[in-house]
Formats: structure tokens, C-alpha cells, sequence
DNA sequence: TGTACATCAGTGAACGCGCGTTCACTGATGTAC
DNA sequence: TGTACATCAGTGAACGCGCGTTCACTGATGTAC
């Protein structure tokens, strides 16, 4: 690696525990490069606003959560073929990963970034909207072909579903860092999980008949 | 009331609205006075300094959302005596609540002076800690009276269960945030609701055993 | 009803400080021939 | 291998502006007697 991009990886580190931390506005050019140990016009060659960073900090954040979710759907793919079991075994993964981090999650870089729009342009705004679509685009494809393989218990859209899931994580980083308990977004996914999973528990459930879970598929397709 | 109650009132409203769009960290004094009218020590007087106003902020939420959720309750009990029936109705009708507001729901004050806190001196954040314990134990009342009343079908813990729903509100709002799309908040309410009633639905079923529902309600008691 | 005093709801000017951004410059490293 | 030039990764000084906060003051309204 350049000797650059390893100055530059350093700046998007330390800036994004202080965004995390005290909002992006509040966060100055000044306390980063002291923190990283260089001039203030060392920061402008590498960003050349304040919005760039933000941009930065988007794709940082996209790239360490795709490496994320592929190693756990990997993971979970090599333990189960049935869509439905990689669903549920990357949600059981994804929560042990969380509740790993020392400290608790720092927070949601789109998430924060998405409470302070007004803050950037078109391009960082754009570019939020966009990481949250690539992530529920991977969930819903999993929905997806949970629903193809499996009769559910109730009609759904796989959209809803994958949309459901988000907000429980989402939702449970906000609350950890509202409540200052690390414990809460693991336990949450796992809400999330055990929510899909009685979505598909039609057949499992002791004398079920399986024509009302015919119909509820039918009209979610 | 007083005048200055009414002024100090203004500023509360002008601030919320700013602190929801560009975060509390970059909202200023200065554009507050100059939207309420008023010169900067005139906000001095209302506001000794700015953490102030984050408690402001923070109460106001807490009294909008008392008399949100007293109204909402109250009516849903009005139309039914059944402590599940009363919560599902509530969800119901928080959602159509949410539908109606327009330009869609600005977002939660809670979640984000949570994302900034390090702005703040201890008392902010023990406020924003005791915000949260009160809704979550208005909820989590609501889910214990209804699993008082009725089997489950997965045992389930009352908290944990009120946290669900929670994180599928705010999680709800922040993605409504993100995407640009009000409709999101009130469908994730109707997720978080369709979520309470699998939890529930046992004897619904048809030919479910009833002994599967009381092994798993003497499991979560 | 009149007067004295207190409180309310502000005004106006000043403060020092840190903010994001620009600009001209520079030494170290890489590339072409 | 030497030389010329280009690019990389910064430095250092300066900019004007807006920030949160303080302080002495003030006119309008309320209260006591």
C-alpha cells in the first residue's frame, strides 16, 4: 500500500469513531489531524471538503460490511444448503459477531449520516440511499429463496421481510447506544431470527394442515 | 401562558426541526434566534447554555409522546377489553398515526441526540437512558398483560418482546430517513404487529395441540 | 387609587476562539530515456 | 548508471467568518401596601 492510502485509512478510522461518537457537524477537521498527527493541509490533499470525507466514510463503511456479510453467508452456505437454515444461521452468526466487539457496536455510519442530511450533498445523500439498497437487496434475495423453497405460515412480501430484519438491527444499535448495553443488538437480531423462524414453522408445528400455508404463499408470490 | 413560555416554546419547535435534519452538533444559536426572531442573549435567557436545550428538546419529546401514546391507548382500549386485542389495535392505529404525518415522521429526538452524545454532560444522557426505560416499560406492560391473558406460541420474554417492537419503530424511522420514503415507518409498525400476532396465534390454528403452547408459556413465566 | 419595588422577558455590544478552506511552496519517491 | 522531469504526500501561514457565552442594561408587567 501507498504511503498515502495508509494515512488516508487513518484519518477515515479516527473519523469515523468521532462521527459516531458526536454527530458529523460536530466533528472537526482539527481534532482529526491532531489525533492522526498531521497538518490541516495534509487532510485536504487526501480530502478536499468536509463532504468527501463523509463519502469516505460511506464506502469505507460498505466495504467492511461486505467483507462482513460475505464471510458470514459463507460461513452459513458451507453449514446448510437449504435457503431457509442459511438464513437463520447467518442471523445466529451475525448476532455472535456483535456481541464480540468489544465494547458494543459503535453505531451506524448510514444511520448517523442519514440524521445530519441536511448537512451534505447530493452526491453523500445519494450515496446513503444507495448502501441501504445493496443490503436489502442481499437480505431480500435470502427472503427470497427462503420463501421459494419453504411453505409460510402467513402471505408476505419478501421486500417487508428484509426490510423487518434491517429495522431490528438498526433498531437495536440505536437502542445499545441509547441504554449503553452492548448486549441489546445481539439479542435483537436473534428477535429477528426467531421471527423468521416462525414464519416458516407451518409443517413443524404438530397437525398443521399445509393448505392454508399453500394459500399464503400463493398470494405472496 | 406566560409570554416567555410561549417564546421559549417557539425555540423548542425551530430547534427540533433543525437538530433532526443536520444534528445537534451543527444546528447554531444563531440560526435558531434568527427563525424565532428573537436576539441571541434573549435565548440566553430561556437557555442557560446549549445542554439545556438538549434537556428541552428531550422533555418536549417526552410530553408529546405521552399524550401521543395515552391518546392512541385510550382509544384502542376503548375498542376492546382483551390486553392483546388492545395492543394490536395500538400498533394499528400508531401506524395510521404515522401514515398521517405529513412529509412523513422528522425523526426520532431520542435516537438522535444518541448518535452525538458525547456532546453532552452526564444529565442529558441519563435523560435520554430514562426516555427510553419509560416507553420500554409502557410497552412491555401492554405484552405482559397479554401473555397473562393468552398462550404463546414460542416462549417469549415480556422485555425482549417490547424491545422488538421498539427497535421496529425506530429502526422504521431511521430507514424512512434514509431511503426518503414515509411509508416505511407505518409498514414496519404493521411488521412489528403481524410479529405480535404469530407470537400468538396458537389456538387460531387450525388443529395446533394445545399442549405445545402451555409447555412454552410455563417456559417464559 | 397611587406608589414602590420586584420580576419577566428580553436588548446590544463585546469576547476570544476554532472553524473550513486556500495558496504557494517543498522534499521524497518514481519513471523515461 | 546518470540526469530530467513528474508525481506523491505533504508543510506553514493566512483568510474571514460564525460560534457559544458573558455582561451591563432596560422597558413592560405584576404584586404589596
Amino acid at each position: 500500500m501507498r504511503k498515502g492510502a495508509a494515512t488516508r485509512d487513518r484519518i477515515l478510522e479516527i473519523a469515523e469513531a468521532a462521527v459516531l461518537s458526536k454527530g458529523f457537524g460536530a466533528t472537526s477537521i482539527e481534532e482529526l489531524i491532531t489525533e492522526a498527527g498531521l497538518t490541516k493541509s495534509g487532510f485536504f490533499y487526501h480530502f478536499k471538503d468536509k463532504n468527501e470525507l463523509a463519502r469516505g466514510l460511506l464506502e469505507r463503511h460498505r466495504q467492511q460490511n461486505e467483507a462482513l456479510m460475505a464471510e458470514v453467508l459463507g460461513r452459513a452456505r458451507e453449514l446448510s444448503d437449504d435457503p431457509l437454515q442459511v438464513l437463520l444461521i447467518g442471523l445466529t452468526l451475525l448476532a455472535e459477531r456483535m456481541a464480540e466487539l468489544p465494547g458494543g457496536h459503535p453505531g451506524c455510519m448510514v444511520a448517523s449520516l442519514s440524521y445530519q442530511d441536511r448537512l451534505f450533498d447530493r452526491g453523500v445523500r445519494d450515496l446513503v440511499a444507495e448502501l441501504v439498497h445493496e443490503w436489502l437487496t442481499l437480505i431480500r434475495v435470502l427472503v427470497e429463496e427462503a420463501l421459494a423453497a419453504h411453505p409460510v405460515r402467513e402471505a408476505v412480501d419478501a421486500e417487508q421481510v428484509a426490510r423487518a430484519i434491517t429495522c431490528a438491527i438498526d433498531g437495536g444499535i440505536v437502542m445499545g447506544k441509547e441504554l449503553g448495553d452492548p448486549a441489546i443488538l445481539p439479542q435483537q437480531i436473534l428477535m429477528a431470527r426467531s421471527y423468521v423462524k416462525m414464519l416458516f414453522q407451518t409443517a413443524s408445528l404438530p397437525h398443521v394442515v399445509a393448505r392454508r400455508s399453500e394459500v399464503d404463499l400463493a398470494g405472496a408470490a
